[in-house]
DNA sequence: TTTGTTTATTGCAATATTACGATTAATAAA
DNA sequence: TTTATTAATCGTAATATTGCAATAAACAAA
């Protein structure tokens, strides 16, 4: 039906899956890497960068925030985008903690 | 539109966000963690682990096989499963190292 | 105030995803 | 062969996502 049943999986599992869904779309991935590189915080010339029209540049951009990944400064006309340092470390170990599972066993298929 | 315009971006931000879309639904991060916990290939019992109709959960392991997460072994009538080893080790890497972008920069927000 | 610049929001179309009932396919057992 | 068991596939409904044109909102500068 479109709509994930989360109400059956455990409080862990719908957030390593609502982490992973940000970065589940090349454009936020984008995002979050052009604001790793710079030094200064890029704003909106993110829609320069990035081969989208200013309003689905704005559309991750929001959702990149909803989460927490990103904070957003208003300077001016334009807003100053970058990286939730706190938010991005408690993410990363939460996805690093699911993809670090063992796999010593021998396959066995 | 509801579909990516994958040709922008580089080959690396699609890999990353291909290989974090399939984290991006809790059933298929349930069934990996399931494959992971258990010593023996666990095969259509992930259907009563999980509160999943059987086609759901088989178009998950779809899914989830299309990309080469995991491994499907048939046993008589049913279907054993578990973590493809050599792919795991190779996607994490590639979301580790996306992951672990520096924020040793004090925030500029 | 008017004008320009930048970003957010709205509305909508196209496509994707999720879920499952019904069915099929494949194999094992009787 | 018939029957049971298990998993895959098909078809379909409901919802989500992506993308953008048009517009609005917010602010700076003239």
């Amino acid at each position: 039906m479109g709509l994930a049943k989360t109400e059956i999986f455990t409080d862990l599992q719908n957030e390593i899956a609502v982490i992973a869904k940000a970065f589940g779309h090349p454009a936020r991935v984008a995002i979050l890497q052009h604001l790793f590189k710079m030094d200064t915080c890029v704003c909106g010339d993110l829609v320069n960068e990035i081969g989208l029209a200013q309003p689905t540049i704005s559309q991750h951009l929001k959702e990149l925030k909803l989460l927490g990944l990103i904070k957003g400064n208003v300077e001016g006309t334009s807003v100053c985008y970058c990286i939730d340092g706190e938010n991005w470390t408690k993410m990363k170990a939460i996805i690093m903690q699911f993809l670090d599972q063992d796999i010593s066993k021998t396959d066995c298929c």
